[in-house]
DNA sequence: GTAAATGCAAAGGTTTTGCACGTTA
DNA sequence: TAACGTGCAAAACCTTTGCATTTAC
């Protein structure tokens, strides 16, 4: 019996309303482990929302980075990807590309021994730099199963 | 009293032609510390070689990030930026992204403590995932000091 | 001399912008 | 109802492709 979506307090509290649009996109993200385009985005929202334009799910996915919500991946296929990185069933993971292929794999075994590796890290880069590091991401490339 | 550039040697065995545009980027990568996009890079090399083209500058980089000479980066602005990995004088490296202006800063100081971490974490994951790790990338992304 | 490499122009694909119309709070 | 959000079309970019010409070996 599930209430309503979590981020439905975050956007009052936040100032932005809570369109359809948003939802939709919102409510498909939570529901998959793919790493999803802005195409294929607008695309399987199109399906059971047929009125969405590719704009808004550009508009939208700026917001969710911004917001912290989404992480915006770039994998060097020349389009970027989305995945949402707030919620509950969220882990954070690192990604696995084939430089042949493009699949992309999620790795989730290496996040504890990083955790104490990268808090010293980014706590005596951010001093050094006076940069505010808000968060890191890691690529293995590499070629993969099929491929190799 | 330079010799010929280490890279001679190296295209010959490869079995590619070292013409005039491919040694004029490839001593344009070797002089800078930038991260320079194909543009940038096609507009620096114009001004000494005036004949190229931007259509020869992607060619090139691409043979460039295949044969292990360069490598190729995404830090989501939409263009992506080439930096060269090889030959005297290059240490690797990882790159603070400023989310808001762009900027870009090396850091070099965690190199150290990352080789005894990753050596063992790609070695498994190459055998859990079957995945040929050839190598990875570390981003880190916040503020700068100007943007802060 | 011959295959490889180049440059131009055009095409392809992704992302952004302007603007009139809808919608949310 | 007033500000915010949306969709469409067009524009702006970055990158790739086709093809005739030039160049390196």
């Amino acid at each position: 019996m599930p209430g309503p979506p979590w981020w439905q307090e975050r956007f009052r509290d936040w100032g932005y309303r809570l369109t359809i649009p948003r939802q939709a996109i919102l409510s498909l993200l939570s529901k998959t482990n793919k790493h999803l385009s802005a195409i294929d985005i607008y695309l399987a929202v199109h399906r059971v929302y047929p009125g969405i334009g590719l704009t808004t799910v550009y508009r939208t996915l700026d917001l969710l980075v911004k917001g912290g919500l989404v992480l915006k991946f770039d994998f060097g296929d020349g389009k970027s990807r989305y995945e949402l990185c707030k919620g509950p069933d969220i882990k954070p993971h690192h990604h696995l590309v084939c430089t042949n292929c493009g699949r992309i794999i999620d790795c989730r075994e290496f996040i504890d021994k990083e955790k104490e590796v990268f808090e010293n890290v980014q706590s005596s880069l951010s001093t050094k730099y006076n940069f505010d590091i808000k968060g890191h991401q890691i690529h293995f490339y590499g070629l993969c199963e099929k491929c190799n």
